[in-house]
This record gives structure tokens, sequence and C-alpha cells, in this order.
DNA sequence: GTGAAAGCGCTAACAA
DNA sequence: TTGTTAGCGCTTTCAC
């Protein structure tokens, strides 16, 4: 059930069968016809080893994500997956898995093995060790979110992006924001959280206004984590912000059902703001700084594919993302 | 930069040079750390392509999902590959892509060609042709969610999950009780939703009480199709349900907030009960059936595992699920 | 438009 | 404990 069958019973060599298969023009289209037939027939499976052992070329591309279940990565990944799809490339998973995954591990054992044509990295920092052995395999990179030290990047500018969540809640008369961030997790290491936190407290200290230690709280990026930070922010009545920013819609998620636990009116009472564009926060009315992991997934799908196909890298511009008000921000009272 | 220039750095030759690369216990302890050695400072990075070729074997799985961002294939998807990780197993991920992707190439092209050595189905049911092109890959396969004929199936009885849940309002005195479900999706070929329909209906009925067709809403699984379903059903005041059931907790969040939004209080106006343990739920208080999507993942990627290791297939158990009762229901007024 | 032959990088008998 | 020899199933020159 090869290649070789199918030759034996049309008659034809490998040769020309493995060109027929693959509809290249040098073959008579009655050729191709009668060996697609007969392939049908006896059930034929190309085998990916073999054609891949023999070009050199996979046609697959490897996915890095730190963790799976987190919003931007997910749809992230999607993105990825449609544009591979329609190269007709498999895509091949690696989650390093949060804490438990033993980071070093996945990266040596698996990434390396010449299994993928390119890899796609979401939102991580590479040490050094790390990209001395991806570099190895030699394949086309290219992360997701976050700078990249030495490779190219897909996404949006975090620096601007906070600038601008705290710009909103500045121009509308806030002065006492805390901001809800996350830290490096569990050695994921991944730099957005903190070029976030640092574009807020530019814009802040620009502003001059004073940011006190206590109002830059880690919301680990989830709901529960932002749950948390919300309680901790806004359990005691002396000292409240009036607005808080967080670095993702998630946490903003949180904090909201923490305000509301608290007996706390969002808007009223509280401005929250976060970044993504997740579909939860516009039903619920949650102003944030939009921006589209698909898309940039889809960006950043081409753009290694097209080193692959030999193209010359190109850096990406920075990818799009935007300011939707919605009911969760309004001047303080 | 293969196998054979270490045979020629070390003097070995490729077999033992092979041996020793995969620590086989045939080989002198001096010889593998003199072989691991070379191949360090080479740089030597190993083709799993050649050996897949050479083995018949890929060390690699495929999981197919319907769509990605849906919670429990998220998490699903997490279960089996933290357990293909620990085996040393790559994960291919096949995403139908809902609506948009065409399942038929999907099908064809990429998951039959011996890329992988066994498939993981999420909540899919086959039609006779895909099951026969599948079958014509003759890895092992195993489905998670939803009932599989002719396959292995891991996961919750969902007409008893479904009875569960329906149980739980009944017990707590209510009577006009609506459904949140999904149709089948585009062509995804779920069987979950009616399953779980199915289980409400029956349970309904076998307490006496009927079930107007009104009261079944397609809610999408998804946060915005139960905030629009929660709308459709709770807008008008005359002939309003005391308790609505979801058929996932997305679907149950997005009801309470539409009741929310129509001034209806939880549970005082209106019980809400879900199917999941979303995290979300947890801190919102939502009551549900609570499962465990990633210790599915888990079983269904040691059972395929085991099978791809010559193992016979076992049915599997079904999973565990338990009610969680927390403050979206109470006992109607 | 088609065929013959070499080889991609590894593993697996079988010998030694 | 190590080496020799065949392949695994394709693609790809180079001829014809």
């Amino acid at each position: 059930m090869g290649i070789q069958e199918i030759a034996t019973v049309t008659g034809l060599s490998k040769a020309t069968v493995s060109r027929a298969l693959r509809g290249l023009p040098t073959v008579a289209d009655t050729t191709i016809d009668q060996v697609r037939r007969v392939a049908d027939e006896l059930g034929y499976v190309p085998s990916s080893a073999a054609a891949g052992l023999a070009t050199g070329r996979q046609r697959a591309v490897g996915v890095v994500v730190p963790v799976l279940d987190r919003w931007f990565y997910v749809k992230a990944l999607g993105g990825v997956d449609a544009e591979l799809r329609r190269a007709g490339y498999d895509l091949v998973l690696y989650n390093l898995g949060g804490p438990g995954g033993d980071r070093d591990r996945a990266f040596r054992r698996s990434m390396l093995r010449h299994r993928v044509d390119a890899l796609v990295l979401l939102s991580l920092v590479l040490d050094a060790t790390e990209r001395n052995e991806l570099q190895l395999a030699e394949h086309p990179m290219i992360v997701i979110g976050g700078p990249a030290p030495g490779l190219r990047n897909v996404g949006v500018d975090d620096v601007v992006v906070a600038g601008l969540a705290t710009g909103h809640l500045l121009g509308l008369g806030h002065r006492r924001i805390a901001y809800v961030g996350g830290q490096d997790e569990a050695g994921m290491n991944v730099a957005v959280p903190y070029r976030r936190r640092d574009g807020f407290v530019d814009t802040m200290r620009a502003a001059g206004n004073r940011v006190p230690r206590g109002w830059l709280v880690d919301g680990r990026f989830s709901f529960a984590g932002g749950i948390a930070a919300g309680e901790a922010l806004l359990g005691s009545e002396v000292d409240r912000p009036t607005a808080v920013f967080c670095a993702s819609d998630e946490m903003a998620l949180g904090v909201m059902t923490a305000a509301t636990r608290l007996g706390l009116r969002v808007p009223e009472d509280l401005s929250v703001i976060g970044i993504d564009g997740h579909e939860y926060g516009a039903s619920v009315g949650l102003t944030t700084i939009e921006q589209d992991p698909e898309a940039q997934g889809r960006v950043a799908a081409r753009a290694v594919l097209a080193e692959v196909d030999g193209a010359r890298p190109r850096p990406v511009p920075p990818s799009p993302a935007r300011l939707v008000v919605r009911r969760s921000t309004a001047p303080p009272r």
C-alpha cells in the first residue's frame, strides 16, 4: 500500500506515480486520472515521513504556547492554524504547560527533531541557551506578542497600548488609578506584563500622578486572579482607587465581579478598563483596548511560511489596537 | 550533521551510534557517553522523519477538535497534551475550524498521512465516509465526549448528567424549567447537545411536567449565545420560566448575565444551573454539574498510547461528574 | 511524457 | 558489545 503498488497495478514507474500524485505538469492528464483512480481503489495513504525524508520538508509548523487556557493564546493559535490549513501545513502543538511542565525537556526533546519546518512562539522570551538550541534546528521563527530579542515579532506595542488605556482613564478625570497585571509566571518568561506595567507607570508619571506600590497588583492574567486582585484593591474603604486598569480583559472581568460583590457599582463607584477584546467583555460592557490575536496568528503563520519558501524575513509592523469605550468607564464622582 | 558524522568522528558504526543515542542496554556506558558528547559538540539534531520511516512509528498523536475556543475543548486538549508529553509524544492539532473550515479536506489531506500513530477526537461523531477514511490509516482512535458509534469513548454520560441537573431543579420545587443547549453546529456533527436535551426532556416528562417547545432554546454553546437565549426566554413577563438548565456553563453564565440585565435576581427570580465546572462559574456562584475534561483528556491519551503499544483496546468507564450547588439555584418563589 | 537508479537519515535483523 | 547489510516510502536527477 505504498506508491509501489500503484506503480505495479498501473504498469507505470514509481517516479511517474509520484509525479502524477502530486499533479506535476510533466505528466499526461490521462495518466494522472488513472493513477488517482487506482490510488483511491487501493486506499493509498501517503507517508509524510517518507516525503519529508526525501525533500527535507515536513509541511508542518510548530506552535509553542506557555499555557493553553488563556484567551489570547487560544485565539492566536486559531489564527495560526487557519493559515496553516490554507497552505496545507500541519500544526504541531508544543505546550510548555505552565508551572508544571519542565520547559527544558519540551524544548530539546521534541521541537528540535526536524518535525516542523518553522516555529511560532506565543509570548515567549527565550533565554540564550534556548535560542541556541532552537537555532540548531535552523528553522524560521517568529514570536507573537511581546518583544523578542533577536527574533521577528508580531503583536501590538504593549507600552503604547497600556498608555492608551491609562490615558483614557486620565482623560475621564481619574487620578487614583490602580494596575492589575501579572508576573513572570513560573519561569514562563513572558515579557508582556512588564511592558504593559511600564506603559501604565510612565503615562501616570508623565501626567504628574504618583503610583503607590500597593496599586500594582498581580492578577495572574486570569479571571480568578482578577477577582483576588480586585478584592485586595477594593476591600478597604479608605484609600480606594477610582479606576483600575487591567492588563487583560479576563482580569478586568474578575475585578468587575469583585467590585460588584463588594457592593461597588461600575462605573459609578469604580471604572474598569482592560486589554484584549474578549467576547465576555463586550457582553458585560467592559471598556477595553481591542486587539485581534487571531489576525496576529495569521500574520505570523504567513510570515514563517514565506520564509520557509525562501523569502527574506522582513520585519512585521505592529498590529493594530483600538480603544473601545463601553459602560465600565466614566468620570469619577 | 546526521548520525553518520558522529560515526565517523567516533570511529564507531552508524548502528552503534544509533543505539547509543537511544541509550539501548546493549551498548557500553563509555560508548554512550562518548557518543552523546560528540553529538552535542556537533550540534546533532535527530530526524523524526527518518526514524519514523524506519520504525513505522511517528511518536505523535493527532487531536481533532471541532473548534478551538470552547472551554471544554481547550481543557481536554490540555489533558491529552500533558499525557503525551509525559510519554515523549508530539501532538498534532487538527482543528476543523467550525463552520468555515472545510471539514472534508482537513480529514483527507492531513490526518491520514501517517503523520500520527493515533487519533483523539473531541466530541465528534463521524459519518460513514469519514470513518472509512480514517480506518484506512488504521490507527487507534478514541472519542472524548459524546457517544461514538463503533469507537471507544471517554466522557460523562450526558443523559444521566442532564437528568441530574434537571433533578436538582425539580427537587427544589421548580416545574417551569427551560433548557438552553445547542444544535449541531454547522455540520460539526456533535451529539452532546442532543443527548443532554434528551436527558432533560425525559426527566421532566417522567416527573409529569410538560416541556413547551419554546423552552428548548439554542445557545450555541457560547457565552454570547447564552445571553441571546436568556433574553429570548426571559424577555417577556408572561410565561417566564422559574429556572433554566444550560447544557454548558458558558451558556449559563450568559443566561445569568441576561437575567441581571433584565432586572431579574438570581436565584430569587430565576434559578440557573449549568454543566462543566468552568472557573468563571465558581467565581460567580453558578450551580453546576462538574466534570473534569482535563482528566478525560489524560485518560484518552493513555488509552490510545496503550493501544499503540499493542494493548487490546478495553472500554473506558464513564467519567465522573457531580452536582456542585452554589448560589444560582434556590426554590422558586 | 516516462523510467532507472540513487539516496534522504535512520533502525533492525543477523553476524561477528 | 559492535559492525554489516538491508531496507522504510518517497523524491529527484539524469536518461531515454
